[in-house]
DNA sequence: TAAATTATTTGCATATTGCAACTATTGTAC
DNA sequence: GTACAATAGTTGCAATATGCAAATAATTTA
């Protein structure tokens, strides 16, 4: 394990598979997509359609078809703007929220258990890091852009 | 930014948008995915087919394909293990060799760029840290295994 | 030698993706 | 106000990606 690189190669695919096998929540299957879908509505205030396909990077016709199988689902409710008919708001439906909640705790246990290979100092270290990281991705202008903090 | 698991969905997304926007070489555009495979295929030693997709956690038809693809594009190459003929061994074309590293060069510069926004004792504090997840998810049973569930 | 196991590939049905083209609404120029 | 550009979101469509079940082929085990 030499360059930064190679880290974050590994530890993305970890955080990634940890994602992908972690989500099914009381029957139904929820796709690492689904997952941020319903995380980012859940973290802003009722964002549009566009913002949250923004954030995510996602092309926003897959997104939309996305967002339509997670109404399907009834997880996500699509509200018309009344001050501007063409904006879509999402937020969770009652189901979502739990479902979202579900899978937030089931990933910060297992977070937890990884943080209890270490010493309270080093997960201190790590969390700090990690907000580091972030502090500076976002001020990067050359990668990692359609996001916010 | 208050838990963890915020702090690596947001991290893990942005490193996730970092490798899809980032790889076009030489005309040729490598998806996720494919950049996942070129790089694992390139750090280990002749890895068999198994090997390879029970790392990156994909179903080995989904990798098989994914192989065939690369290998269309000459960039991997397949060889029959000798000693057991059931086995392909996975190793780089040259120009599969050459787009792995600028994809490296690529990664390796935009991070560079990331870790220019801290001071050089925040960039090997995050460094470490990361060693520190790394190993410490290796560690746990529970989750991140590098294999599918 | 027969049966079980392992590595890999194909069939098939489904899901995901993104571009282009569309509708509907809002903003701007004159 | 009308004409025209811009924006939000949806569909058509064609290309890919996915994963399960079943097949093939080689190896191991009983």
């Amino acid at each position: 394990m030499e360059n930064a690189r190679e880290l974050f190669q590994i530890m993305t695919r970890r955080f990634g598979l940890l994602n992908k096998n972690c989500c099914s929540v009381g029957g139904c299957d929820i796709s690492p997509v689904q997952s941020h879908i319903l995380y980012e509505v859940d973290r802003q205030h009722h964002p549009s359609m566009q913002q949250v396909a923004d954030i995510l990077g996602a092309d926003i016709t897959t997104f939309s078809r996305q967002v339509q199988s997670l109404v399907r689902m009834n997880l996500i409710q699509k509200t018309m703007d009344p001050s501007d008919r063409r904006v879509f708001t999402l937020s969770l439906t009652t189901e979502g929220k739990y479902v979202a909640t579900t899978i937030d705790q089931q990933m910060q246990a297992y977070l937890d258990e990884v943080f209890s290979y270490m010493s309270e100092e080093e997960h201190q270290m790590v969390l700090k890091s990690i907000r580091l990281m972030n502090e500076a991705m976002s001020k990067s202008g050359n990668c990692c852009r359609p996001i916010k903090g």
